[in-house]
DNA sequence: GCCCGTCACGTAATAACATAACACACCAAA
DNA sequence: TTTGGTGTGTTATGTTATTACGTGACGGGC
């Protein structure tokens, strides 16, 4: 199992945490947003995986570093990070990831491997996406959408035929 | 709020209830299954309502009608009407509904109204979904996808223009 | 200076969602 | 008759999420 699948390639990972965090602190200033100290740890956390991690492995780590230790402390730093577009809810694991293209206005994809737990973001086009297409159709305004899909990442499917190659 | 959208279209919906429970007994009949009462009770008490139930509405259901009444009883009926094709589980809403296109293998998209808590179930063209275009250009292999969107079904789009038309 | 609104943070308690583990009944095959 | 599989029920527990309440920090009127 590769621990630095960023869209299922390996990456210099030191870097991109601290350049993502630095990014994140330029939006806040100029969208006079705080980042405060629990919102940036958290924002961390999640940056030094890429995968999905739950909500009590985020308020776990913050613990650890000082943070309160109740719930609400994650949730409202998971929430913050979230609706500024810092961060991203998968709900088919009601766990949380860092989003890896962070500024523009964007509605993502997931890719879910199940077999190294990887969590890829993808870009969708906005315009001709097929629930746009469904929206057309039936009058529904789509304020919010979840694209998420499982299944096996190109490295583990590259491992499994490596192991039983038929 | 209309009590009965289907598609956010009206209908006659005793029929449809039965109709739908008596359609998924033929289909166990052919496929070996065994749609036993609670099961059954389980997909009548989904098909009442156009709506996601979560797990333990489900499961007052079931123990009114002298069921078992701990969550397993429900998550069990519940597992078994998922994983053969007669429900789905809104992964947003932790909820589950009645499939409005049993039968067929098909990847569903689903549409949540905030307003009236109304979910339709559309169907998609498996064949150039967007997130088979970012499969194909990943490499990842999808095995289950997850389609879901928030917003406003056309019924309470009119209801809002009608009070508020600007 | 003080008052007050807002915002962020902390904590306790609880709600809501989900699964593990075990016992018993039933039925059909060996 | 025994055995294995499947379905149901129960107890207990685990996991995810929210409500409610209190405190400190900051900033704008007065
Ligand atoms: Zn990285
Ligand atoms: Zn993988
Ligand atoms: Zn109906
Ligand atoms: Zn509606």
């Amino acid at each position: 199992m590769d621990p630095n699948p960023i869209g299922f390639q390996k990456h210099d990972h030191s870097h991109c945490v601290a350049d993502a965090v630095a990014e994140a602190d330029r939006t806040c200033q100029k969208a006079g947003l705080q980042l405060t100290p629990v919102r940036k740890r958290a924002l961390e956390i999640l940056l030094e995986e890429h995968r999905a991690l739950g909500a009590y492995d985020v308020l776990a780590r913050l613990a650890e570093d000082g943070f309160g230790s109740q719930p609400p402390v994650a949730y409202r730093a998971l929430d913050f990070l979230t609706k500024n577009g810092f961060a991203h809810k998968i709900e088919r694991l009601n766990a949380f990831i860092a989003c890896a293209h962070p500024g523009d206005i964007h509605t993502p994809a997931f890719l879910i491997c199940t077999t190294c737990d990887a969590v890829a973001e993808a870009e969708t086009d906005p315009s001709h996406s097929l629930l746009n297409q469904i929206a057309d159709t039936t009058g529904f305004r789509i304020s919010r959408a979840v694209l998420e899909a499982e299944g096996t990442c190109p490295n583990c499917l590259a491992n499994d035929q490596a192991k039983d190659p038929k």
